[in-house]
DNA sequence: CACCAGACCTGTCCGC
DNA sequence: TGCGGACAGGTCTGGT
């Protein structure tokens, strides 16, 4: 489900109801989504602590508590992370419920039950590879048009796996790569490598633009996913590629073609993303 | 290193 | 109505 804007949606919708309270108890209903510590040693971990800050790093959210342990949740692709108010109804497919003391809960739910979940020591957070290896975050001071140009340079695969790799850019998704190469007019085939100056120049705007809409517009809601208080996002409204295959580009007209690339679902326009 | 299939899971949708 | 297959916003592993 949730990429970098739909996280960052996430944090931001839950911290004005979760920062400062106390977790007075851990409900688990599915220990397996917890990959470290052991089910004990996490809930004793963070039973009656505080929840001092949240965080975001590329697609992990991250709830620092006040005794310097890290809940780390990372949602893959049907997760949920949201706040339930004492009088709210529970939400489907919970999967770990931590009480909070005013009376409402934070509910970390799954469908598909791919999530995971860890209560870190500073010390152990090197232990995620993911989060160890990701990549500068899209719009922040480190992902530069040089940064992008450089890591882009004698690559020999395909764009569109390579912007999906968490541990070049971290963040991007299935939709929002689709999207930027969609409007950097890059055709999802090509080699990192083919891009030109011009072209990386482009690009690197467009995955900022497309990053920032999409948390401009609280994300993108195509099934399951809702912010941390249940909303839906709107940026499904806006899209230029993603979910429209066989539908007109947006921009000539032409039948938007869906294809495989690297196993994931890839919709792009035949006439703004020419192969050569 | 590149690339793929398969694994991890459940739910939904589509065609027969 | 029922069944089988494809597919879904993500990552990881193992094989070629």
């Amino acid at each position: 489900m949730p990429e970098m804007p739909e996280l960052e949606t996430i944090k931001r919708s839950l911290e004005p109801h979760i920062k400062g309270r106390r977790i007075d108890d851990v409900e688990l209903l599915l220990s397996r989504q917890i990959k470290h510590p052991s089910p004990e040693e996490f809930v004793s971990r963070i039973k009656g602590q505080r929840i001092r800050e949240l965080q975001r790093r590329g697609k992990y959210l991250i709830l620092v508590l006040d005794n310097d342990i890290f809940l780390v949740i990372h949602l893959r692709m049907s997760g949920q992370a949201c706040y339930c108010g004492p009088n709210d109804s529970d939400r489907k497919h919970s999967r770990i419920i931590f009480h909070l003391d005013d009376g409402a809960r934070f509910v970390f739910a799954d469908t598909r039950t791919l999530g995971t979940i860890y209560a870190m020591r500073e010390d152990e957070l090197s232990m995620i590879n993911g989060l160890a290896e990701l990549g500068p975050e899209p719009l922040s001071d480190d992902f530069t048009i040089e940064y992008l140009k450089d890591i882009l340079s004698g690559k020999k695969g395909k764009i569109k796996s390579f912007l999906l790799k968490q541990n070049y850019i971290a963040g991007l998704g299935n939709i929002y790569v689709d999207e930027c190469l969609f409007l950097a007019g890059i055709n999802p085939l090509r080699t990192p490598d083919s891009v030109t100056g011009a072209e990386a120049k482009k690009l690197h705007a467009c995955i900022n633009k497309v990053i920032e809409d999409g948390i401009n517009d609280g994300g993108t809601t195509f099934r399951d996913y809702r912010d941390g208080v249940g909303g839906k996002g709107s940026h499904q409204n806006n899209l230029y590629a993603y979910g429209r295959g066989g539908q007109p580009c947006r921009k000539c007209g032409t039948i938007m073609e869906k294809i495989k690339v690297g196993g994931r679902g890839t919709v792009y326009c035949p006439n703004c993303q020419k192969l050569r």
